[in-house]
Formats: structure tokens, C-alpha cells, sequence
DNA sequence: ATCCTCCGTGTAAACGGTTTCACCTGAGTC
DNA sequence: GACTCAGGTGAAACCGTTTACACGGAGGAT
């Protein structure tokens, strides 16, 4: 590969001169610009990176920090992260890791001068030291964070908000008995979405919360599988279940289906997330739609404000909206099917390749 | 940020003794090391990536190239790259885009030096110049690449088996007119697959190439909508359909549902990719099944063999096998429903988070 | 003619590490 | 006691850039 001397001795100039014509620095010629350029182009010349973030300490890339195994939702976030930091010439670079503390902070480790921001996702990790000593150098955001964060910037889906809607909507089809699948313990989606669900019931009149209504799902479709189950081999039977999250809600729908159990008929079934595939299921799936590429491309802009910011001291915490998206298995748009079908039809995202 | 030069200070040693601490070098005593270990965790050092890079010439990184716009497909491919990559201790530069190969060639350059390794996705693309002067100085790995190249490895589908295959088990279910949407002209991929069903109506003795049973599509669900609406319309209709993509076989489901005819009695449909959607339709799709994560991972292992590999002149071409996914929509497995169900449970992959 | 400015360019010092080579010391050998 | 040897350490070169600073020459003002 050729450096900058070569360039420098082949046209003749000094090195100074070369790094002054790929920096567009005014202060050089028209014909030496030309004529270093021409060389350059005839070495195959480009500037080193690396070397060149090392003087400049700036890296043009960001970091992702994922958690150890990923789906649909992180594929989604990546991709609105993606699409912004290109926005901003940033590329991205990825790690996806860290089932313990230990392996975050090797990974983190290893990022450590190669990005200019980083985005962490790990739902279940409460930032430990690590992340908050990278963060005393570099600008870090955290994507739904474990728990309230003082010391990075935030970025999470509104849960709580969300669940509580879907609730809402679900009384207000009639439904009293209303049971919902949770998610799993010690992560914070779970829990502000049950207390989502909780405080749905209690402001319809319906609370206090009644345990033998809530059945516990780890956010797999297996679990919600077993949950369902669990749920309709209980003495009282709902007439409706808000599942902590369309994975599991697919899980119920299967159950329900094997047991002779119609959707929504017998009982309406509501997720979270608004993964592709929800638009897919028989019945489609109603749920809380959250915008996922939108949360990555909001956590971008954060980092980019938070370089520009010139006192590191305020942080700053960023809740997305979400919204209904209400489809046949909820039972308020039973029937018609034909609009659920066109509706399929237009909402999808076209793809390059096969 | 602390250097090696506060640390070497700080422990009263050079920072030649603080850099082979941190190489595991087994020329320094026991007791140096702990010292120095000490007051590096004290000062919070660790050495600077891209410092280090510079010298060593070794970026632990893997650059990754997408086309414009990808979807659930590219995901994938990106999770079975990373999870391949961090076995290796990689990490992934990422950078979507590249309408033009000009934008292609800025990306590129960009990528310049800071990479061990390239990956580039772009099906459209016929490795223009910039990629083939890229891989003199740095392995270069092709993912279904757009031509044959003999300048990189490569590593593409089976697409002409495939449909094949899928072509060949429709012929013995009975069919006997059997249509083909075509993916988008120029599209090797398409091609292919159109070269594979040509083939096997061939083989089958139901050929040559029946042009009004042939219906045009893009890859995207809207087209697979139009064309079946255009084959439908048609003189002689088909009894099954084969699909260029899963995304263009929801497409024609949806349209089939709303014209009143029945999947698989009235028409078997089929796909090719076995997107994650394709268990959730209904019928459920049968498909052409590509270990798109393990098209990642293989891409990857390539990299690295590359990479030991003394002669860079010999170069690879890998083709991943593809296998059927029979489901309902063919008309295989119709009236098992319950089998179905319980595939569905058991095949998907958990997700961490909501 | 002298002095200033301004423009274009070169020199050299960073940036934060790795690695080669030389040096020192103490132990073992004859 | 001189010599070898090996293990531990330090000095300095180097990786490929950017950039502060110096410098020289042209041109205008005095």
C-alpha cells in the first residue's frame, strides 16, 4: 500500500503538501493540488485511517454494544442506526457479546479510541462500572437501560405508556377479565409493561392486580407457549391476554390454537414490540407498535448532540412514543378480513435481494 | 485517558516494559507485572486501539458491506457474520449504503486501513474496479455476488439447485402447469432461480420454457401482489406457482385471498429464502430453505483462511447448499395443521428483549 | 530601497503504541 | 577471576498521518 511519502517523493512536494490536498486545506495551488492528485490517483493512494484518527482523534465511527444473542428487535435498532450515523458519515462498529460483566468490559475494552460515541443495549445489564468509566471520555447512550441511569444519555420505549393503551383499548372492547403474560424478572420493559397493565386495570376499575391473571413468559415463544397453557388450565378463565411481547404472543396464539381455543373469539390476544411478523399471524396480530428503527436513529442523534454539547455534566433521557396497532386478534376489527389483508399488503418494507 | 507513558512513569519502569506487560510478553518478572498491572487498573489504562493498530498493522476488525436498503435477509446474514466474527475476537466495521459505485468506492476507501478483512454484500453490483484494488492489499470476500469474479472469493446460494429441487417436488405432487414470478432482471440470484425451474420443468419432460406462465416481479411483497393479479388474469391458469423470494410469495397470498382462491387447493404457491415469516402465513409457505447465518459465518471463515493462506493467488468459491422447507402452502402437507403448530414453537430463536 | 503582508510550501514534532537491539546484572562454569 | 549466558530492562526507531511553526519570495505601501 502506498503512503504518503511515496505520493510526497513521486510528486516531488513534501508530505505536507499531499495531507494538505486530502484535507482540502486552502492554502495549496490549484496546480499542485492537481498534480498530487493525479499522482496519488496513479499510486492508488488513499490516507490511512488509522493513522489518521490517531493525530486526529477522531475515529468516524461509532460503537454498538449488543447483547449476547439478538433478534428481530436488535436487527431493527441496528438498522435505524445504521441508516442515521451514514447520515452523518459515522460507520458503525459492532460487538455482540456479553453475557457477563466481564466479557462488556473486554469488549468495551477493545473499542477503547477506535469509536467517537457508543450505543449500548444490553436490557439486563444495570451499566456497571465499566460502561460509566468509558463514558467519563467519550459520549456513551444507553438503549432501554436496565434501570434508571444518572450518568449517560438514555434513549427507551415508553412501556409503560404503551401497555397501558393497549389495556385501555382492550376495556374499552368490553373486556373485564383481561390476563396478562410477563415478561421476564429484572428487566425493566417487563416490569414497566406489567405496571403498565396494573395501572390500566386499576383506572378502569378493574384492579387490584389479580395474580391468578398473570402468568410468567421470559420473552421466547416457547414460554409463551407454556404460558398460555398454564393460563387456560386455571379456574378462571380471561377473555382477553396482553402478552409482554409479540414473540410470546405468537407462542399463545399456537398454544390456543392446539387447545380448540379461536382468537379472538373465545379469547382476544394483544402483544408488544410490533415485530414484521405480527402482521403474519392468523388472526393478525393486534399490538403496541414501537417505532425500533426510529429508537436507533434517535440514540445517533443524541450522541451527535452530546459531542457537540459543550458541558458533559447534563445528561439527558429520551422516551419514545409508541402507538396502537390494532389488527383482528383483539376482536375489534373481527371479520373483516379483507381490510387486514390489504393493509399486509401495503405496510411491508421492500427488500434488495432474495 | 491515561497513556503508557503515565503509567510507565507511575510505576517507575519504561513504557517498553508497560507495552510487554500488556503483550503477555514472559520476559518480564512476576513482580513488574503486578506492579504495572496495579497502576494501570488505578489509572483506568488500557491500551489505545487504534495506536496500536497503526504499528501492528492488525485492526481485529472485519469491514462489512451493504446494499442501500436490506431487510430481514441482510440481518440475518450480518448476525451470522458477527457471531462467526467474535468467535475469531473480530469486530465488525458496518456501513450500509452504496446506491452507486461511486458511493461504494467512498465507503471503501473509507474502510482503508481500518480492517483485516472485507465483506461485501452487494447484489447488484458487479465489483467494479475500487473492490478488485481493494483486495490487493487486504482479502476481500463476496457474498452472492452480482458475476462470476475470479478476483475474490466468493460465496453464493445454491439458487439453481434450489429451485430445482422445489421446482421437481411440485412436479411430483401432480403439477403439471406449473408458473414461475421471476425476481428482478439483471439479478443473479433471480436468474438463477429462473435457469433452476427452467431446468427442471425441462428434466420433467414438461418443457420448453412456458413464457405465459413467467410473471415479473422485483423481489418486493408489493410486486409478488401484481404479478399473481396479472397471472391470474391470464387464459391458462397455473395449478402451482413458484415464487423468486418469500417476500413475493406474501404478495401473491394476500392477492390470491382477496380473488377467492384457496391456497394450496385451488393453487400451490411456493417460495425460496425460508424468511422467518414464511412458518407464519397461512398456510404456512413452503420454501426454499438458505442457511442465510451460516452464509455469514462461512463468509467469515473464508476471511480467515484467506488470511493464513501464503499464496494469494488461488482464489475460493464456496456455494451453500439449500434444502427444502415443506410446509402447507404446496399442498404436501395439507389438512396436518397440528404438525404444523408445533413446528412453528419449536424452530424459532429466542430474543432477549422486547 | 526598506518594510510588511500574504501566500505557498517545507521541517519537524506530535499522536500512543510495538519491537529491535543493546545493556546490565547475577549466576554458573572452567 | 575471567568468561559465558540468559533473563530482565531501557533507549530509540518506527507505524502513517496532521499541524504548528518557520521560511522564502512576490508585491504593495511608505
Amino acid at each position: 500500500m502506498a503512503t504518503i511519502r511515496d505520493v510526497a517523493r513521486e510528486a516531488g512536494v513534501s508530505i505536507a503538501t499531499v495531507s494538505r490536498v486530502f484535507n482540502d486545506s486552502s492554502l495549496v495551488s490549484e496546480e499542485t493540488i492537481a498534480l498530487v492528485r493525479a499522482v496519488a490517483e496513479r499510486l492508488n493512494y488513499w490516507p490511512n485511517g488509522v493513522a489518521r484518527s490517531l493525530i486526529t482523534n477522531r475515529t468516524h465511527a461509532l460503537g454498538v454494544l449488543l447483547p449476547d444473542i439478538y433478534g428481530e428487535f436488535f436487527s431493527e435498532v441496528i438498522r435505524g442506526i445504521d441508516l442515521a450515523a451514514r447520515k452523518h458519515g459515522f460507520h458503525l462498529l459492532v460487538s455482540s457479546s456479553h453475557a457477563d460483566s466481564e466479557a462488556l468490559a473486554e469488549a468495551l475494552r477493545s473499542m477503547s479510541g477506535r469509536v467517537d460515541g457508543l450505543i449500548v443495549m444490553a436490557p439486563d445489564v444495570d451499566a456497571p462500572l465499566a460502561i460509566r468509566s468509558f463514558a467519563t471520555h467519550c459520549p456513551v447512550v444507553l438503549l432501554n437501560p436496565g434501570q434508571d441511569v444518572e450518568d449517560c444519555d438514555t434513549i427507551s420505549v415508553a412501556n409503560h405508556d404503551g401497555a397501558f393503551e393497549m389495556v385501555r383499548h382492550l376495556v374499552s372492547l368490553g373486556h373485564q377479565r383481561i390476563a396478562m403474560v410477563r415478561g421476564p424478572a429484572r428487566n425493566l420493559d417487563a416490569e414497566q409493561r406489567l405496571q403498565g397493565y396494573h395501572d390500566a386495570l386499576r383506572a378502569a376499575g378493574l384492579g387490584p392486580a389479580p395474580a391468578l391473571l398473570e402468568v410468567q413468559g421470559d420473552f421466547t415463544e416457547p414460554s409463551g407457549y407454556e404460558a398460555a397453557m398454564e393460563l387456560i388450565a386455571r379456574p378462571t378463565r380471561p377473555t382477553a391476554v396482553f402478552v409482554g411481547n409479540d414473540h410470546m404472543a405468537i407462542g399463545v396464539m399456537s398454544a390456543l390454537r392446539e387447545s380448540g381455543i379461536v382468537v379472538p373469539d373465545d379469547l382476544a390476544v394483544v402483544g408488544f414490540d410490533d415485530i414484521a411478523m405480527a402482521r403474519f399471524t392468523s388472526p393478525p396480530l393486534s399490538t403496541v407498535r414501537v417505532n425500533t428503527a426510529l429508537l436507533g436513529e434517535r440514540a445517533v442523534e443524541l450522541l451527535m448532540r452530546a459531542k457537540r454539547r459543550a458541558a458533559p455534566g447534563i445528561k439527558q433521557h429520551e422516551v419514545l412514543p409508541t402507538s396502537l396497532a390494532i389488527r383482528s386478534s383483539c376482536g375489534a376489527r373481527h371479520g373483516r378480513r379483507d381490510a387486514a389483508g390489504r393493509q399486509v399488503r401495503t405496510r411491508t418494507t421492500p427488500t434488495t435481494s432474495g
